[in-house]
DNA sequence: AATGAATGAGGCTTCATTCAT
DNA sequence: AATGAATGAAGCCTCATTCAT
């Protein structure tokens, strides 16, 4: 029907938008060719497998976020100033892709099977990008294991784009001064 | 065959088990009455539909994680002290209640439709002790919004919870360093 | 829980009831035994089946109808007077029960099995009223069948009761307007 | 396995068939599969639901009808005549095609539900035939009302057939008889 | 006189997937 | 490069009914 692999530059389009109008379990094989208008046999022509089909979005979204997140860390030559703007891009993807959000970090490993485990290693590029800052920091101090720093950060992180995703943060509290907090915690790992 | 309830306690039981080994899109009422060794059938004689069985789950579990919140405040005095027991207790229960995390937190609200909105009221319960005890160390302070700070640690230990659930913490860290990173990380909260 | 009997009446009133509100399809052991606010075990005191207790139904639709129509039949001295009581009186009735009417003559054979055929001959006693009349106004004529001309009375007075009951009678046509001249045309078979 | 069409022309005929043989409230998915010898799912390539499969035999038992009809106008001049054929062949749809009747009129619209109440339009044209005989016959009366009066006789006709497909008609009587006698009681209608 | 507990059968429908064309 | 036809498994849920108490 058209050029090679526009067809299947459609269909993931398409997942990723009834993922984020109707969330993962209600997306199927027959509701993603009826949003291309093709037939889901079609689909089988490009991917292996429903599994699959989700396993490129992964992919595809891990790599837009270490994209953005490294971007970030050549703009900025101050260590503060990139943990900063680290923790606000890394919020940023998360709020304005909950489609790409939820199959890459709240999905359950049992529900999307089969992955890969390699892949899973690209987003420790993304994690590494948090723990070289902080090593850059603190690399110095006996007991700081930047690691650790770096994924209790991550959780902070995860967690508030986790709450505001489920819509389980109070209505009261603005977004921005929400996410202004979380940041101005989490730059709190620099310190001492 | 069984005693007043027997069943409906199985029921849930092993609703729970299947969460945790399978996810919640694996579980069906059927293989819920497989588990128990009942007819499908027999789950309706104790619960309305699946959404109503899962909505107990989710009470039972609201209520479990209240009563061991509201014990650590009750037993101690000073509040630093009270809000890292606060702490070590969510994560605490968390970790050793997957099952029950998993549907009172990680579960999107569309996927467990029609639950009733006040009984999502009983889960701020949880986060206003976490805000009492922010109220009383810094209320003082003219820019400081406890609600907004008890989001803020909530965040931080629902990402922690949520990335370890998910076996997304990198191997190498030790399960107690990352739990004493997070709270010593919470704590600072309530520094100025 | 009552006296002798008194749950029977209910279960069979409540049966009535939904029948009316609902229809046969929608009736089920479970709603009636709820509409009464017994067992659905309860019912199977009082009837052998589902099938039994539509008979008892059926059977009391059967009396009711021979009894509204026989008192028809006394009042009146004038055959072409009774005629047309007779006529309007069943009417009335199919239109007033319409819960009746429907188990009574519109529901197929096949939904209620096994119904005694012999209860089935009372509904010809009803018919009898009809050709009772015309035997006695048209009786000497030789080609003339008062049962055929019965049935095909009734087949006029079951048909407007069918379309009126099924809401198929045009909305423009007043529903007295409707009977006045189905009775009108009724009638008619009393003459040459 | 079949041509283009081919099994949606099995799925038509046997739930026709099975419709005739058990009633509409037997019919179920399930048992149309089984008698054309497939999978309860194919049934749903064919037809977006099991209302939809009737509503397509409405359609088609509509559509033959009015083409059966409408023959009849068009073969015969003579008012009376036509009239006279048209109830005939009303009657004989009726009773040859019980299965078509049974969708068409006997159902109630409950039990059928999200009918495109356009498509009962179809069924007014039918009526309609009758009351153009009836305007050009008595039209120039001023109490006389054509659709009243083809109302009467279609509720005539349908209470013929429905008492005939219930088989409620006494055995004594010859169907051949009983319809002359309809009919000749229908056509007096046309009669001041 | 009534119930609580349980079931086997079956209701409609959707799913991911395959295979021949 | 794409499809039309088909399927087996499974989804949630309701049914009439039985049996021990």
């Amino acid at each position: 029907m058209a050029r090679n692999g526009e067809l299947r530059r459609q269909i993931l389009e398409q997942a990723r938008s009834l993922l984020l109008d109707e969330g993962y379990a209600q997306v199927s094989m027959r509701k993603i060719a009826a949003a291309v208008g093709c037939t889901p046999t079609s689909i089988y022509l490009y991917f292996d497998s429903k599994d699959a089909l989700f396993h490129s979005l992964v992919e595809e979204g891990m790599g837009r976020l270490h994209e953005q997140l490294a971007v970030v860390v050549e703009r900025h030559a101050d260590p503060e100033e990139q943990f900063c703007r680290l923790c606000r891009s890394y919020l940023e993807f998360g709020l304005e892709n909950p489609e790409f959000y939820e199959i890459m970090f709240l999905l359950h490993p049992e529900q999307l099977q089969r992955f890969p485990t390699d892949k899973y290693r690209k987003a420790r590029r993304n994690l590494q990008l948090f723990a070289d800052i902080l090593t850059e920091v603190r690399g110095t101090e006996p007991d700081f294991d930047p690691l650790l720093g770096a994924t209790v950060v991550w959780s902070l992180l995860h967690g508030a784009i986790s709450l505001q995703l489920a819509k389980r943060v109070d209505a009261r509290l603005a977004t921005s001064d929400f996410i202004d907090q979380v940041v101005e915690h989490a730059v709190r790992m620099l310190q001492l």
